[in-house]
DNA sequence: GCCGTTTTCGGCCCGACTGTTTTCAGTCG
């Protein structure tokens, strides 16, 4: 977002990524990492690279964790001109599209370069032809196993596209889970990496064990009906492809090392190495079977000892992204992080009304049964015709029905609510005087996403001056995987939010999970209120809730800045 | 090329597995 720059971000992370990968291929020490440490640090910024070189020039540049004089004066070239002439020079030496090739599981730059020199492959199409034509073999230190694990992982790569969204995946994971918890051989079970951090998207995922019989359960594993084919298949660890086409890998850890082994593969990877860097620090060392002084083992066995040792507190692995939370456990200032638990209502559920599948009745009985004390029904409005919004009318007839309800209930309250259409302008579909009568208003973007930032953000703003209206819903529109977030300059909307009391929402629903980390992160720190809300359009989909926390926990929130962990007589006091 | 409780030079995360090798380079996480 924010990305009215002529050079985005990550236009400049992927020239310094691609610098890095050319360096490896001339076998050039540690200059490649230095690159990719800055790539990273420019991708994972919260404002242009641009905006930052216009108001601060080089000196801001080399602010950024990673960027020094040398690689701040490449990026002011590749602003102030589109291009970069030690990029470009390098590149002439071998003319490949890195990114794609570097995306098949098993190439390296080494190996992309011997490809080009030795076959002349520059492309994905190419590398294919050459596989399937059996040049590859040919080439001296490949053979036919090289050659037919290029094509399986071009096959993969065709099919999965790298990332898969959590919510699609954590089934599948839980059922593997489930499946080893009820073996006798094992006596742990975790799984690691970026599920374990909750991450919006994962790319593969990992399961460590403690086992006396680590060939049963690595047996197991392999033929797990899940899997689809098998990669590598060891004494303690194997690595397969599921049939979703995702990875999976399992190892089995000595006990004493479970903790070691847990932390490093949960990741990240920039985290763990932030905790290396502490264990050299003290003349430690510091890996997957545990903390060294010497040969002695001096913690390993539990994360809390490891990080204990390191003089952290134990980090909740949302948090392990190496974004602060380090220090912060250093200081013993680490949030308390909101809990599932806390959340006592539902602040966006959808019924048959318009396009939910389960009546208000329904919905209120699912929502009781996971632990809630009230749910605000917020059908869409008139101007979303293709799922026959609400109009005035239909709106005060469904308020009738809800204090029926309400009347007949117990355990649980439902609040009259909606989810009112914004129009291009930021006008609102239903008249204030409707909305004025509903306990809560909830206001969300459906059409209209492509518009320019500047005019995105005044149209949100004109939103949240409305008196009637108390949260955003899904603020950023996004759907991941398939539609970009709408063009919003963030700083002029959380100024808005704070300047008349908007809460915004984080949408649970696992494709949205809008807001994102980041923006919650951002809101958090400037006091801005956040509501955890489902959009559940079905009694199964208000499970989602969990990704909705995760999120807010990987925000670094509290269950403070989450409006919806009061009661409901506490909530109603602070809307609007 | 970056960086600093190792501080302006001299370090830079580290082990498992694979494939093609007779001892190791490359890749991955």
């Amino acid at each position: 977002m924010e990305s009215s720059a002529v050079v985005s971000n990550s236009e400049v992370a992927e020239v310094l990524m691609d610098i890095a990968v050319l360096l490896d291929m001339e076998g050039v020490k540690f200059k490649p990492r230095a690159y990719e440490n800055a790539a990273r640090a420019i991708e994972s910024l919260d404002r242009d690279v641009e905006e930052i070189y216009v108001e601060g020039g080089l000196d801001a540049l080399m602010e950024i964790p990673g960027v020094g004089e040398s690689i701040a004066k490449k990026i002011e070239e590749l602003l102030k001109t589109g291009h970069l002439k030690y990029y470009e020079d390098l590149k002439r030496q071998v003319p490949v599209n890195i990114e794609s090739l570097a995306s098949v599981e098993g190439l390296g730059p080494k190996t992309i370069k011997e490809l080009y020199l030795q076959l002349g492959v520059k492309t994905l199409e190419d590398l294919e032809a050459a596989a399937r034509s059996g040049r590859i073999r040919g080439i001296p230190g490949f053979g036919v196993k090289r050659e037919a694990n290029i094509l399986r992982s071009i096959d993969a790569l065709k099919s999965s596209r790298g990332r898969f969204l959590l919510g699609d995946v954590l089934t599948t994971v839980r059922s593997i889970l489930h499946r080893f918890e009820s073996m006798s051989e094992v006596k742990a079970i975790e799984v690691s990496g970026s599920v374990r951090r909750w991450k919006e998207t994962v790319g593969d995922v990992d399961f460590l064990v403690i086992s006396d019989q680590p060939a049963k359960v690595m047996d197991v594993f392999v033929s797990l009906p899940q899997v689809a084919s098998v990669h590598s298949h060891g004494v303690t660890r194997s690595s397969v492809r599921l049939k979703s086409n995702m990875n999976a890998d399992i190892r089995v850890i000595p006990e004493q090392s479970f903790g070691a082994a847990l932390q490093y593969f949960t990741g990240s990877k920039p985290h763990n190495i932030a905790l290396r860097r502490i264990a050299i620090a003290r003349g430690w060392k510091l890996n997957e079977y545990g903390l060294f002084e010497g040969r002695e083992q001096v913690a390993g066995a539990t994360e809390v000892d490891v990080y204990g040792k390191l003089g952290l507190q134990w980090i909740p692995p949302e948090l392990r992204e190496n974004k602060g939370e380090i220090e912060a456990a250093q200081q013993g200032k680490l949030p308390h992080l909101v809990e599932y638990s806390d959340v006592k209502g539902d602040l966006q559920v959808h019924t048959t009304w318009t396009d939910g599948t389960n009546s208000i009745a329904s919905m209120a009985d699912e929502a009781l049964k996971t632990g809630l004390e009230y749910i605000a029904i917020t059908d869409h409005t008139k101007g979303l015709t293709v799922v026959h919004g609400l109009d005035e009318a239909r709106i005060r007839t469904q308020m009738r029905e809800i204090d029926k309800l309400n009347r007949s209930l117990s355990g649980i309250q439902i609040l009259k609510g909606c989810e009112v259409n914004i129009r291009r302008d930021g006008s609102l579909d239903i008249e204030d005087s409707a909305l004025a009568d509903l306990d809560i208003v909830g206001a969300a973007v459906h059409s209209y996403w492509t518009l320019p930032e500047a005019e995105q953000t005044e149209r949100l703003i004109k939103v949240m001056a409305n008196d009637n209206v108390d949260f955003i819903i899904h603020p950023t529109s996004r759907e991941i995987g398939k539609r970009p977030p709408i063009q919003l300059d963030f700083y002029r909307i959380i100024q808005a939010a704070k300047d008349t009391d908007t809460i915004l929402e984080i949408d649970s629903y696992p494709n949205r999970l809008d807001l994102k980390d980041d923006y919650v992160r951002r809101c958090v720190e400037a006091g801005v209120k956040l509501s955890i809300d489902t959009d559940a359009h079905a009694r199964w989909q208000l499970h989602f809730r969990e990704f909705g926390v995760a999120t807010a926990r990987r925000g670094w929130a509290t269950r403070d800045d989450i409006v919806n962990t009061r009661s409901v007589k506490d909530l109603l006091d602070m809307l609007k």
